[in-house]
DNA sequence: AGAAGGACCAGTGGTCCGTA
DNA sequence: AGAAGGACCAGTGGTCCGTA
């Protein structure tokens, strides 16, 4: 297509070229913008780079530089083109790949998501040191703050409604890491997309909730690199479902509450 | 004064009634409605309840009931006068007292405003206890949600500008009950106003939280009736400039750091 | 002047839906 | 159709300032 000529450039353009923007020690992990997808596997060193997008001022704005808004252009020196008439740009988007495996083409695989919380992770590290440092209060969680901080620092490809989309299947990586593997593998083999593999990752959580005595925030909350996520709200109304149920399976049977289906016994001693 | 007649009849009169609105035992702490100060001292048992104040409903809302304002007329069965053409009810302003000193006229004393803390306490266990119920995001604050739940509850004299005011006196209270108690006495004692009173609740404050390497933040939330409030801005600023100062007065000494002035040694070893 | 609190405001958590 | 993310929205934390 003609008018993605400029997507395909600073993109697919980019994905091949060796590293030359940025300092590799410093990429690596401290301001966050994605230096291990660069220094590993060849086709992951790529598209997180440049995403530059006029800032579409909507008033009067002021930036850090204390410069009001509608200038940019001229300032996107270098690789990708410049900002003038160039088009949206988004992020490839994910397919199921399996552990270690490279997402092929115009798509991004699993350890790339997940990489992208760890990243979150690093970004509300340093957003909590400079707080304390100036004595203001401090977040335990990833917030918008959090966000605006990482797009500040270069990481565009971060946002908000990607992560929170997510968020559950990063908690099974967490959780229970083999599992996790396991079900990227099935529905890799399946060829299924990778919206039906995140909904698939909600009934595995549910057990585990299940196993905490129904507790998804104590299970988020007890786990260092998972803490630092608010639960979302749909696993958050599962758990509380397949509570009821078991509750009422377990009031009906008078028996014990199972953690691996929705009804029978296991948990509470078997009255 | 004419238009304060209404005012005079719901509070003064109030003060001086007999108990006859609420069941005493679900007043003492279950629904928060003051039954604390109700049952004890004579003078105590008044304003908190009244304080009815027509909605002033500013566009077309809905009840929980699921009526339409511009009702409420004909409500205000009993006590204190109806409310077409009341006045604006407010609490009374609070004065220094010493422990366990009960406010006379027009006042109310620091045990009462105490006591409010303990009152939202048990408002937010309410709204826990609730919210876990119903499988929804806990909160562990005082939020607006629980300034709702309160008033919604009929503690109408609940409200947020005022807690968060006077949160650090409270907390002054709560961490250190005898440097709280000598600050009342001698502030009585010099005739200072309430004002005053709060403002030198800080200090103490700041000198505890110095003895816990400034971390406010920690201080608050090792305290169990404590952790549930934010920490104020206030405090939070004094805190970081008194570590400021100290660290300052530590370089300059190459010495240590105090908690009971402004410099001087005492922390870190007196290298 | 001193104080209580309605009401406002900037920035939040949450996610929809116009976009590609 | 499947997916990424700008942008909106209801309700938050915070507290000012018109009120008594």
């Amino acid at each position: 297509g003609t008018h993605h000529a400029l997507d395909a450039l600073s993109q697919e353009g980019l994905s091949e070229e060796p590293v030359q923007q940025q300092d590799q020690n410093d990429a690596a992990g401290n301001n966050g913008g994605g230096g291990y997808w660069e220094a590993g596997q060849a086709k992951m060193k790529k598209q997180q780079q440049r995403r530059r997008k006029k800032p579409m001022v909507t008033s009067v704005e002021t930036d850090d530089d204390g410069n009001e808004g509608e200038d940019d252009d001229g300032m996107d020196t270098g690789n990708g083109g410049g900002g003038l008439g160039m088009e949206r740009q988004r992020e490839h988007p994910f397919i199921v790949t399996e552990p270690g495996e490279v997402a092929r083409g115009k798509k991004n695989g699993l350890d790339y998501l997940f990489h992208l919380y760890e990243q979150c992770r690093e970004f509300l590290l340093q957003v909590q040191t400079i707080a304390k440092d100036r004595g203001e209060k401090c977040p335990t969680k990833v917030t918008n703050q959090v966000f605006r901080y990482a797009k500040k620092s270069g990481a565009s490809y971060i946002n908000k409604p990607k992560m929170r989309h997510y968020v559950h299947c990063y908690a099974l990586h967490c959780l229970d890491e083999d599992a996790s593997n396991a079900l990227r593998r099935a529905f890799k083999e399946r060829g299924e997309n990778v919206g039906s593999w995140r909904q698939a990752c909600y009934k595995p959580l549910v057990n585990i909730a299940c196993r905490h005595g129904w507790d998804i925030d104590a299970v988020f909350n007890a786990h260092p690199r998972l803490s630092i996520w608010y639960v979302p709200t749909k696993l958050r109304q599962l758990c509380h479902l397949e509570r009821n149920n078991a509750v009422a399976a377990a009031a009906a049977l008078v028996g014990g509450i199972s953690c691996t289906g929705s009804s029978a016994s296991g948990r509470g001693g078997g009255g």
